[in-house]
DNA sequence: CACCGTCACTTACACGTGTAAGTAAAGTGT
DNA sequence: ACACTTTACTTACACGTGTAAGTGACGGTG
């Protein structure tokens, strides 16, 4: 009951070869096994606390059960920590396990994914060019933010011009940015960036005034005082995230002003704190566990089309109707701030 | 270039047995290994871009380079999302790799565990007692929060004795504390709380007031009033986390009162936003890196211990000095809220 | 009674790796 | 010149699993 059991254990408690261990215990089709002993098998895997090495098993398939989340290195938001909760859900669905990964600077996806096998990948950062083609050629069916978010909604999900959208709509025409200027976060400042310029000039808006910051009551108040003051000032601001609108209104508040009358300011995700400033924060939802079901399924995909294939069918249907819902993964959240 | 490349291809392109391009990439001491046979094996290798496969390697030899570690149910804070960081930091320079699996409320986790056969357990959620000894009694090196931290600092760090210390030095005596109710945080609210309480026994205050609230204006507004009326008002309030001091202060707002003066409030985890709270928040500050490096440091000590049995003497030992610093993981932020 | 199909299994092999044991050649000591 | 160590490999096996192919026994049909 201790150290390892292995299907051989298993086989010669139920007094059984160990084949017939493993037709019971995979369901297989082609074979028929009699009721009786099936039961037996069934009960002295139970009693000796019997679970399959995955080691063995992905050696004989040539895929694990497990599906890979590839993590940016920079330290994971909430936002993107319940993508991995809803994703893990959806994936388990399916009798497969969400693993995660952090993955270095320094790369090294390749040799990870080369090794594991995993049944597929979820990316949630992006990759060099020359090792996200490598990866593709190992086909591992493969979900990345990067890539298959492109077309739908653009890889910013649309916060970008569902902020400009907003502000637009209440007047403004010269809008402010503040995003973080750390190195971890370079491609989604460029991202959301682009999103918001693209959302300017459709709209017919000066060009965005763009601030790096840091999460410092100084820089902040040393960036809305560059927007304020001057001949056209900035009314109204987008920040990279709720905490850069907090600090956002922190540095207005150092300088006597207040949202939104001096300046309008406009989150992105929705903390649980957003409500809680003063004023109140607007901001746009993100739906995250929405995006983790969304990915998830994503990834898993291919592996229940390629059902009539000998090769992965061991992938369960879920007991309930799954169904990625069309709904719009983020939403405004008019408050007091804008 | 593409699909799977075992050793037996690298062996066959450098004109070698697939034994001695093992022994030339695992650099065995045992085996000598001309230098120029050395060089074609691992030029070969690098053009092919082989990657061992960890499924086979583990059923060899037992035992993965993984380091699995366990996250709690509910979605990440930041100060786990940090541990995860750094302790995935720090197994690396060991040459293993973490990867994090989010346990089911079902558990499941001994399954896993059995299956994956990781070289170490890194556990972040509490586990039910049994299966707890059922992990213990798989011989796997594992380091827990539950368990490993319950000498040194208490299970909650320190935390609550610090906060308590904090405003029993400042002259209260009566201490409300301000705890979620949602029940994927009942372990450590319970944790936190006998901490609280202890602490304020020791330093002979008041049994503390508890109030279990949600993130909202209102509940938060409610538990101030509460705290605040009455013949012998609580004068200072411990919140579990940053997010429900920055409750409290919103609910003092609300009632026209603020912190210090009506009623101190000190946080926990030292958010990138307490310094931008009005008043800037008072908090105790967890060495979130600090304390992932020493987990994984815990894990990994037996591995390391055992180098001279021929088991695991797989785990490199690191390029830089790695030394688990005595730093003390929590400590104090002051600002102006308390 | 011979024949055939179905049932309920068992035997045998492959997956890719690490490593103990074997082997042939070259070097070394007396 | 012969034994004996050292060098530089190769051959062979085990890890635990999934599954194709094989094997009796049994039941039914001609």
């Amino acid at each position: 009951m201790h150290g390892k059991v292995t299907s051989h254990d298993v086989a010669r408690a139920a007094g059984v070869s160990r084949a017939t261990v493993s037709y019971v215990l995979n369901g297989r089709s082609g074979q028929s096994i009699s009721e009786t002993t099936r039961q037996r098998v069934l009960a002295a895997a139970a009693k000796l606390g019997y679970a399959p090495s995955t080691a063995a098993r992905t050696l004989r398939r040539g895929q694990s059960d497990l599906v890979l989340m590839l993590l940016p290195p920079e330290p994971l938001g909430r936002a993107l920590a319940m993508v991995l909760d809803a994703a893990s859900d959806q994936v388990e669905r399916y009798g497969l396990r969400l693993i995660a990964h952090r993955l270095p600077a320094s790369g090294g996806a390749v040799d990870l994914v080369r090794s594991l096998a995993p049944a597929a990948l979820i990316l949630t950062t992006p990759l060099a060019a020359e090792e996200l083609a490598a990866l593709r050629s190992l086909e591992v069916p493969l979900a990345s933010l990067q890539q298959e978010m492109d077309d739908p909604l653009g890889p910013d999900l649309g916060i970008g011009a569902l902020q400009v959208g907003h502000l637009a709509a209440a007047g403004h025409t010269r809008l402010g940015v503040a995003v973080p200027d750390l190195p971890g976060y370079a491609w989604r400042v460029q991202v959301r960036l682009a999103a918001i310029e693209h959302a300017c000039a459709r709209l017919g808006l000066h060009p965005p005034a763009v601030e790096r910051i840091r999460l410092e009551a100084g820089d902040a108040a040393a960036a809305v005082a560059r927007w304020t003051q001057g001949p056209e000032p900035v009314t109204a601001a987008c920040a990279f995230d709720d905490d850069y609108a907090f600090a956002l209104l922190s540095g207005l508040a150092s300088h006597g002003l207040s949202a939104p009358a001096d300046l309008a300011v406009i989150g992105a995700e929705d903390l649980p704190l957003a409500g809680l400033a003063v004023p109140p924060l607007t901001t746009v939802s993100v739906h995250a566990r929405m995006l983790g079901t969304l990915f998830a399924q994503l990834a898993i995909a291919p592996l229940l089309g390629a059902d009539a294939d000998s090769s992965t069918e061991h992938v369960r249907t879920p007991d309930a109707a799954p169904a990625a819902q069309p709904v719009p993964p983020v939403t405004l959240v008019q408050r007091a701030s804008a």
